[in-house]
RNA sequence: GUGAUCAUAGCUCAGUUGGUUAGAGCAUCAGAUUGUGGUUCUGAGGGUCGUGGGUUCGAGUCCCAUUGGUCACCCCA
């Protein structure tokens, strides 16, 4: 028997680790209830037809396929052969597999609406906070298993909505102590309008991709993938000129009003983007970004990226946009919505770099009673049980061992009060409390307990 | 999927051109200390050096393979 491990890119969490996870969780989930969003949790598992054709080629190899069950059945061999053979040729047989694990929420919330769309109120606003998983090389801010939480409003095409989001993600990092982040955001049309603008309708994916990795690779080599990719010069210097409008949010807005307001959906994303920034308090930290882009091909308006402060070296923490016809592609169309999502594991991450959880979190315990006899553990149970009832987290300690042992565990579990019932309490029906961290002690009768303020 | 790099005690790491019985700090356990923890002192346990082959009189060290971690590319949260 080898040693024993878990799979490549997922993680176990110990207690102190899902502490600091809960934190995040229910932080996220707190704003979104405030903001009126509703809870929704679908399987880990899809249909794999669900899924497959929605994240692009890249997308469907990265998607974890599940193997079916009773393959080797000896009755079947022969047909499962068969399947398998066009498995080595890359294609998807239902006869080996028919389900695969999610991908992302957006799908599957999208297969929910389509499914339940004439039971729901609209315009639906849900929140999921699940698992998903991706058959990635894992690397730094990337895993295999993640958690994301994702915050939809679908059957509304109000920019109300985009103007919610963005008060979401700055209420939740505000919560967190994660004021240095940075909203970005984009229209889809405005990139659509310079694709219409260089001839290149076609060449929209082409151009956004390269142009996204702007502040990655430079302006030279996002010149040569244009190039590459088969534009022409001239259009390559318009996209120059587009790259290098700059400075403050307005003197952005001015610099594509220039360049590309003069067409109906350059227009129309400029309004947009003006939109959001106009009703967007000061306070929020949000800034246009026309570079960026966002790979997923079903974003139609609106686009957001958040991107973590600039020390701690992590790609985006979260990210979303507007869509139309989102469940267009389950039989239902003409829903249109917009959504965001976090990233936790990153989030995570990031806070643990630059140290921002908060030090009450490890405390579980409040209280250890010493064990010191069988009479003497009697009263404490039955002390320590009233202490629970009024919601006071407490153990007793599990033997009557010396008081050095009892001390250190107390330590080490971070409680910060011991309670004392030795013999002499017992006596006098007093008990002893203790504050480790002050060194201070007091001894007060045991009725009194109850109301002592720990 | 492509590439780089690493793997030695529970953890962080030393380990010389290949040479006797593989070390340290921290952690753990026991004692100093039978009703007062954190500090200190003393002692102990703990390793088929990731796994499998190969070269060699001899391998933690060199070679090959394999697995896993980390990082980068692609893509993405």
């Amino acid at each position: 028997m080898s040693k024993p491990s878990i799979p490549q890119g997922t993680r176990d969490f110990g207690p102190d680790v899902v502490q600091k996870r809960n934190f995040i969780l229910n932080t996220i989930r707190s704003v979104f209830e405030l903001y009126g969003f509703q809870p929704l949790e679908t399987p880990a598992m899809e249909n794999i037809e669900t899924l497959m054709g929605k994240y692009g080629d890249e997308g469907d190899k990265l998607i974890f396929k599940i193997l079916n069950n009773g393959l080797d059945n000896p009755d079947k061999e022969k047909q499962v052969r068969e399947d398998f053979e066009k498995v080595l040729q890359g294609k998807n047989v239902k006869g080996i597999t028919e389900r695969a694990l999610k991908y992302d929420l957006t799908i599957p919330f999208a297969r929910y609406v389509a499914m339940n769309h004439n039971q729901l109120t609209f315009p639906f606003k849900r929140y999921q906070v699940q698992p998903v998983w991706r058959a990635d090389r894992p690397q730094k801010g990337r895993y295999r298993e993640f958690y994301q939480c994702d915050a939809d409003v679908v059957g509304s095409e109000s920019l109300l909505n985009e103007l919610e989001l963005a008060n979401i993600y700055h209420d939740v990092f505000a919560k967190l102590g994660l004021s240095d982040y940075k909203i970005k955001i984009n229209s889809r049309n405005v990139l659509v309008a310079l694709a219409e603008l260089c001839g290149g309708a076609d060449k929209m994916t082409d151009i956004t991709v390269a142009i996204d990795k702007l502040d990655k690779i430079g302006l030279e080599k996002v010149k040569n993938e244009l190039a590459q990719k088969g534009l022409a010069t001239e259009q390559i210097i318009f996209i120059e000129k587009y790259l290098k409008i700059s400075g403050s949010n307005i003197e952005i807005i001015t610099g594509l009003q220039s360049l590309i307001g003069h067409t109906d959906t350059g227009d129309k994303g400029i309004k947009e983007i003006s939109y959001l920034l106009q009703h967007c308090d000061p306070s929020i930290n949000i800034s246009v970004d026309p570079t960026l882009a966002r790979g997923l091909n079903y974003y139609t308006g609106i686009i957001f990226e958040v991107a973590a402060p600039k020390e701690v070296k992590m790609g985006s923490i979260g990210g979303g946009g507007r869509y139309d016809n989102l469940t267009g592609t389950f039989g239902v169309p003409g829903i249109a919505g917009v959504g965001i999502s976090f990233g936790v594991d990153r989030i995570y991450d990031v806070m643990e770099e630059l140290d921002l959880f908060p030090d009450s979190l490890q405390v579980s315990t409040k209280v250890l009673f010493f064990n010191l006899g069988d009479a003497e553990s009697k009263v404490a149970f039955a002390l320590m049980q009233q202490l629970r009832n009024n919601g006071i987290s407490c153990e007793l300690f599990h033997e009557n061992i010396k008081f050095d042992k009892q001390f250190k565990y107390a330590e080490k579990k971070n409680i910060p009060n011991v309670v004392i019932i030795g013999s002499k309490e017992l006596e006098e029906n007093t008990c002893t409390i203790k504050n480790l961290q002050t060194g201070k002690q007091e001894t007060i009768p045991q009725a009194s307990l109850m109301k002592f303020a720990f």
